[in-house]
DNA sequence: GAGTTTTGTAACGGAGCGTTACAGGACCGG
DNA sequence: CCGGTCCTGTAACGCTCCGTTACAAAACTC
């Protein structure tokens, strides 16, 4: 299971996009971008994300509507970057709500250590990171984030190794979606499918064989042809 | 009774502490200053501040150094002043636990730009200089940070090292995430691992021996393959 | 129904992890 | 400064997990 936190860059400038997010995955983070506030909403519908950094100057709705918006919802971590180094003290001043501030052109090593301060900060308040509040059921199954535990109806323990416990959570975190394998391969692992990868194949296989019932004949977790595969049961979350 | 945030000053250059001092005041705070980490103690020791400006290299105990020992004890927002715009020494600042930092020389209007976001940060998380928080409590263990003991349900005191202890402190401050073999060593040793390190796995398994009741069935500390180790119980501050 | 694509799973081997043994280092009292 | 004790990092061994490969079964196409 993947722990690197996940970062969101939204910035227009295409080549900061790319700059900055190969910078911040040769450092262990795992980074998607978007160019406007429109692709920014798409993208944090879907995913989980543990920080935004956000330019200030976007073309359509700007970067403080933005962080306005956003701290509104959500308590994610925003790391503004502005482009001119006068207005800093007016940007701080304007307690928009960001949790740093950065002016471009910025070193990609300082914009590393303000987004490890960030999170280091985020960690105590309950921050998006994990809101691992709460055990997921579904059809009297308890899985707990917490304790990494699985309990089938019964109560009891179901034994799931790391990688088994990350597929069914991506899963169960999703229920009545397809989930393709390159989606799941970055929910579990953060990383890109191989050619010929069929990691995300063997370890169904393998999870299916502990919580189904009838393996051959899958209810929970079927398979969708060229597809990937879909977690079939309502969850409730508790 | 004075509300006003009340600032310390820490550095070796006496015209920096005059002035920021002279301008800070103006702006509302309260300010006292040191010129080394004596008086830092000394200061500390009979006065409660809200923010700590601790300049990176001071004769003696150096702004690292010091900046950890304060992390350890207290919470009081760190803000760093660092001479040159020598990058590794500013990421390791707030690698450290400093809450920002600032390159001298600085505009007095960003130090204060800067401490005001601090403190508003900080104030969330119950501000001012609460000397270490009380004992953390887990299905009726309790751990005792300021007297840096760990007793079990029944009142015993379990002897750990302090290697033990202060790994144990870093988990339990952070329930039910799953921390990487990395954080948990900056958070213990304040380093980074090299490569082939195993050293956070055998304090682990030490850990355990003591204060897991079946160890080879890890129930507190469990692991996380390849993602590090989590924290399970719910833990209560008190 | 033959051919093609996609999926299931057994088997193998490399990598991650728990644990022990050992040795260098810190600490302490004298 | 010295010897003993305790602490902790490193090396090593064995176990488990999981990615890869290979082949068979299933699903789909025409």
């Amino acid at each position: 299971m993947d722990v690197s936190p996940h970062i969101l860059v939204v910035d227009d400038d295409r080549e900061i996009r790319d700059l900055t997010g190969r910078y911040l995955r040769k450092h262990g983070f795992r980074v998607e971008s978007a160019a406007d506030a429109k692709a920014m909403d798409r993208l944090l519908r879907d995913g989980r994300f543990d920080l935004i950094v956000l330019d200030l100057m976007l073309p359509g709705e700007d970067g403080l509507s933005i962080c306005r918006r956003l701290r509104a919802s959500t308590r994610i971590p925003i790391l503004m970057l502005t482009a001119v180094a006068e207005d800093t003290d007016r940007i701080i001043g304007l307690e928009i709500g960001a949790d740093d501030y950065l002016t471009k052109p910025f070193n990609p090593r300082e914009l590393l250590a303000r987004i490890r301060a960030v999170l280091r900060r985020a960690e105590g308040a309950g921050s998006a990171a994990d809101p691992v509040e709460g055990v997921l059921i579904f059809s009297g199954w308890r899985l707990d984030p917490a304790r990494r535990e699985l309990r089938d109806p019964q109560g009891v323990l179901i034994e799931l190794t790391a990688g088994e416990f990350g597929l069914l959570m991506a899963l169960v975190e999703r229920p009545r979606r397809v989930l393709s394998r390159d989606r799941l391969l970055d929910l579990t692992k953060g990383r890109d499918a191989q050619p010929f990868d069929r990691s995300i194949d063997v370890q169904v296989s393998r999870l299916r064989r502990k919580i189904e019932p009838d393996p051959k004949n899958p209810d929970m977790i079927k398979t969708v042809r060229s597809g990937g595969y879909i977690f079939t049961l309502p969850v409730e979350r508790r």
